[in-house]
DNA sequence: CTGTTAGCGCGTTCAC
DNA sequence: GTGAACGCGCTAACAG
């Protein structure tokens, strides 16, 4: 920069007035920086321009995986918006280790992240700790809980839970099971889907842990197991469409009639669902993540939100496999 | 910082060696500016210590989107070993558009990131020339050319789509069609077909343009698309399994047998493939996230490379849709 | 092992 | 419209 207002034959506060505000400079003096910098090939240092105006123009994006293709939309979401201001995505990946998110979060804050987007609402007490004595907008996302840490972008993984029994008690099936677990909100749907058996003085379902991260073959696994213990069993829920789609093909190559024989739900209403014909809940990932980087930038900008808490909803998808 | 110091009695920088070598500091005092920083519940402000240090502690990765998944594994194989060495991840989407390339780039060299890590070998020069004369290591991914920026790591696409071809060959197929398109390495994909067909003096393959980003969708339509000008076509390529999978997915609307009246092939390896028992082509991702954060890691650690070109192959994979 | 002295490259006051 | 001075919070040399 020093170079560069030597060559234009100004002062160094005129070329940081060049890149910041231009229409302040006479349209003259303008050019002649603008050659002086394309001469010396000058990239202006965002690191000592943030440290100066102590604004980062970073955003910091932390997700359990990004290979999940659901939190993948979130992600993109949030980055359309954000890139779109000139702000940068910082992305962290906790692989469902509470430590490793607490670290992450400190990493961003202490890189000064102007604002930062985590997925779920029950961040461990460390973490949670963190994001609570942040300075800077926070955003909980895929979950609704009564108290945030600040702001919310989600649906209510409880509900969907429900909606998904409701659906397969309407339909008459009476011996359920749930299949899933590892993270939270995979939890509350179960919790959910208890709740409404319960509710309807039903019998409790069969329940089977799978673990994180989901992939194809715990699904198939899940449900040898299931069907090891309970062979009765007339309707699955899994708490993916991961899990819901090995499931699916476990069914077909042990000739199990769907949903004659067995009923299969999944959740997520990923790609592969609409293709195996699975009945599943949708929830709009990619608007979570925009929503998440609305909020963000009103309150960078200072305009005031008029709720904290923005719940998406589900929509219950159902198609052949219930 | 400073009131830290003030707290603990000691003198600033005493506070800064706590936190960046805390063996060179007496274990008592060390223990006292611990205590001072809990006490005001400090973080570190790493824009500062960059600044100072000139060393940002993050990589920049450039991706058309994070929603493939197949890109989401180059990014996690990255982030994996990057964030265990403290480094974090400046996300950057192009959404396959050149001057967003561009920018991104700029931005994040801007930044002042240690290292870049970019999808594709064909940026637009303006791109290129940004890369060409940062001052970190630069890794372009996901294809193989002569002329590298600086360091790469992928495989060849030309070498994938003739190996495809000539696996159809092989199997008797003889009227052959390629649908693709949208990215470079699809175009060279494409490219290494069209070529395994020449090489043997058989007729030119039939072509279809396919818009991406890659939808289920698409590859459904493309593919009745080609019956329409062409019914008697044997066998179909396509540029990534999303493709062939709604391909497939139409084929069993239509009752076309596969690969009896045609035959099938994609490329990529998504679990879908697996799943639908589809021929593919498997390139390895995460690897090649890897590969290219363990060559950052080299150059800033300073260790001399043996090469500068990591080809890390593909695998064709024969199922049985042709 | 600890402290002192100088910056890092910019933005932000003020003057002119 | 332009410039000089100061400081952001921290690290890199040295010196003791």
């Amino acid at each position: 920069m020093k170079d560069v207002a030597r060559i234009a034959g100004v002062a160094i506060v005129t070329v940081s007035r060049v890149l910041n505000e231009p229409d302040k400079v006479a349209p003259a003096t303008r050019e002649a920086v603008l050659d002086a910098m394309r001469q010396v090939g000058y990239l202006p240092n965002l690191v000592a321009g943030s440290l100066a105006s102590n604004k980062s123009g970073m955003v910091a994006v932390v997700v359990p995986t990004i290979t999940n293709s659901i939190f993948a939309d979130t992600v993109q979401g949030a980055a359309d918006l954000l890139e779109a201001e000139g702000i940068s995505i910082l992305l962290g990946q906790t692989g469902y280790d509470d430590e490793r998110e607490r670290s992450l979060i400190a990493t961003m804050l202490g890189r000064r992240a102007e604002g930062i987007v985590v997925i779920g609402c029950t961040q461990a007490p460390p973490a949670r700790a963190l994001l609570a004595a942040a300075h800077v907008p926070v955003v909980q996302t895929w979950d609704l809980v009564d108290d945030p840490v600040d702001l919310i972008v989600g649906f209510s993984n409880f509900g969907a839970g429900r909606a998904v029994a409701a659906h397969l008690v309407d339909r008459g099936y009476r011996r359920l099971a749930f299949l899933g677990g590892g993270d939270p909100r995979s939890y509350a749907r179960g919790e959910g889907f208890r709740a409404a058996l319960h509710d309807r003085g039903m019998a409790a379902a069969l329940e089977v842990d799978l673990a994180s991260p989901a992939a194809i073959e715990a699904g198939r696994d899940g449900l040898a197991r299931l069907r090891g213990v309970a062979p009765r069993i007339e309707a699955a829920f899994f708490s993916t469409d991961v899990f819901a789609a090995g499931a699916l093909l476990g069914c077909v190559q042990a000739g199990i009639a769907v949903p004659a024989d067995l009923a299969i739900a999944g959740f997520g209403d990923l790609e592969l669902a609409a293709q195996m014909n699975l009945t599943t809940v949708r929830i709009r990932g990619y608007d979570i993540g925009r929503g998440a980087a609305t909020m963000i930038l009103a309150r960078l900008a200072g305009t005031p939100l008029d709720r904290r808490t923005v719940d998406l909803g589900f929509e219950l998808v159902v198609r052949g496999t219930t």
